[in-house]
DNA sequence: GGGTATTAGTTGTGTTTGTAACTATCAATG
DNA sequence: CATTGATAGTTACAAACACAACTAATACCC
């Protein structure tokens, strides 16, 4: 019999078992990839997409409540909104009732620029799925929503 | 019957049915909420844990080889492994045949650190999927890898 | 062996992010 | 109404990142 005194038995733990290993590594490709439609054709970023996705999704909104929808810091709303309007995707509308809060509605061009881009998410997202099957997508479709929606994971 | 020719017929489409979305928010939240245990005990970075844990994890190995197994660039490596030094985790050392190389092991401290962080990954990690059942759990991990190692889906 | 190309690693620069502090407006309470 | 507190959104500053340019050492090859 062998003995296997030396092995380090210790650390069977390898990166592939570690979850926020795998979710990065998967979140951070598929992200670069999509990327190139915003970037490369509407010169947005990440934040900006998701804020003009949020719009356009869901109607007129304050940057408030894209905040709270989309669990985005108030500031890269700001900042996004403000590259938005530069970029004259979106138009700024205070409201009357409360001069704090200020309306977000997509100009003609937001709306273009949103629906050309939800196209190509939906193609995306189609191509890179059609590899796995039904079921499969469900589950890791549930669970990423699961794991998004849990409470702190405990210490 | 009713005339629906106002109803957005084209757009039943939810960040909630996008891969990059779902991935993103899943990696996000687990990410910062590992980071504490990196960050506030020791004060590193995203890339200075994931340097330490290959080195190890995998031993002695140069910036070159972290980068080619990790999948990093070599100037985030370059400037963890300089921080890792500073802080006296790591130890470097050039090699004697090549002297453009040099080869990284930990120190005493290094391992410590590596140990510990380890065993919390490996905990958090079980606390995390302890949730899910354990098919569900390898249908997760087995598309994440899957997602990671697809070459570009095209378009 | 001398010029050119590669490779390992670092540094510099502009961009993006995170955090906290700030302004302006409104609400609540005396 | 005046003071205090909360809320919507912005700005300022430092940390982190990406990408290109750089240094130093080695390999190639005529």
């Amino acid at each position: 019999m062998v003995y296997f005194g030396d092995m380090k038995e210790k650390s069977p733990f390898e990166l592939e078992d570690f979850m926020p290993y795998l979710l990065n590594q998967a979140a951070e490709k598929t992200s670069l990839e999509f990327q190139k439609y915003y970037r490369l054709k509407y010169g947005m970023l990440r934040t900006e997409w998701r804020v003009l996705f949020h719009l356009g999704r869901y109607g007129a909104l304050t940057a408030k409540a894209i905040c709270d929808r989309a669990g985005l810091h108030k500031t890269k709303v700001s900042r996004a909104v403000a590259a938005l309007e530069t970029r004259r995707f979106i138009q700024r509308n205070r409201m009357e009732q409360d001069r704090r809060q200020e309306v977000l509605t997509l100009t003609r061009a937001g709306e273009n620029a949103f629906d050309d881009l939800v196209a190509e998410a939906a193609r995306y997202n189609t191509r890179l799925m059609q590899n796995f099957s039904a079921e499969d997508a469900e589950t890791v479709r549930r669970i990423l929503l699961q794991i998004t929606a849990m409470e702190t994971v405990q210490p």
